[in-house]
DNA sequence: AATAAATAGGTGTATATACATTTAATAGTA
DNA sequence: TACTATTAAATGTATATACACCTATTTATT
């Protein structure tokens, strides 16, 4: 049984890892816990859930275009996201409105509205000022960050 | 704006990073949930969500003692989860078993039940081959992730 | 052209998350 | 001892996740 007794072993009070890949999974884990947790509070100033402002910086990569519900969808970081109910509150708040798609009938087209343009300015600059503030490595720890984890996942 | 064509790239249909510390945050997001994705497809041959297993390794941790709600919920990986109604339905499937404590009238004390215990090896052993198989990296590559996860986290 | 297959979006349900509130019990203090 | 504060667990509500299913439309096949 491999032991080591760094930070993780405090936050989940545990210090019994099998080997180091096992302990990598849990840190993952929580390490994208802790940043979601994060940005939430500070999305939360704003109204606005993780989830819904992942979509609208989705959008606003096409603004002033028009998205269908599906190509967001395939963007979203969380995959199994319900991508036509985040939108539903999204245009209840009118940060975004759907239209119907002229091409294909079938589609719902999305886009951000004014109001939905400037507050994800607003709240894109208060999370980058956290994330700034929180995530304290240099960018050539990030870089080898990106290399281990496409490693991990493998290159399918 | 820093450009690089990788995997993440084609998971999230974007290749446009503020920088390598960006990347990373969205790079561990995605991993995050491309583990529980693979760990859920499997537990749910058992009927058990991944957060359901995750109770049931910490109640494993101090079998056959019982541990208060309390306790495994500050042993959880992602700690704003509702523990009380996780243990709900492990009860329902007779996993664990809730009594009242002795020593604090406001506990309950959790255990695994027997017919818990067989399930949970059975999962565990099964959850562990598909890890094996899919998250194909060297130990010391594991390590270093560790190592600059506890970093980006900070020292706190 | 008619039928079958595939696709896009939406809906339903169980579970989980996030956060506020409630209740009972314990600990601390005047 | 009486009163207050704290703590543990549970509950309520809105949102999200995971997955199955439905409906309308488009594409492919015969």
């Amino acid at each position: 049984m491999y032991i080591c007794i760094v930070k993780l072993e405090q936050a989940i009070q545990s210090n019994k890892f099998k080997n180091e890949v096992h302990k990598a999974t849990l840190n993952i884990l929580y390490t994208a816990w802790w940043l979601k947790t994060m940005m939430s509070k500070e999305l939360k100033e704003f109204g606005l859930t993780h989830e819904q402002y992942n979509v609208m910086r989705i959008l606003k990569g096409k603004h002033p275009e028009q998205m269908c519900v599906k190509d967001i969808g395939c963007r979203m970081i969380e995959k199994s996201s319900n991508v036509p109910r985040i939108i539903d509150r999204l245009v209840i708040k009118k940060l975004v409105k759907r239209a119907d798609s002229p091409l294909d009938k079938r589609e719902t087209v999305i886009s951000l509205t004014q109001s939905g343009i400037t507050i994800l300015m607003a709240t894109t600059q208060k999370v980058n000022e956290l994330m700034e503030a929180s995530v304290v490595i240099k960018s050539q720890d990030a870089a080898q960050i990106n290399e281990l984890l496409e490693k991990l996942r493998g290159t399918e």
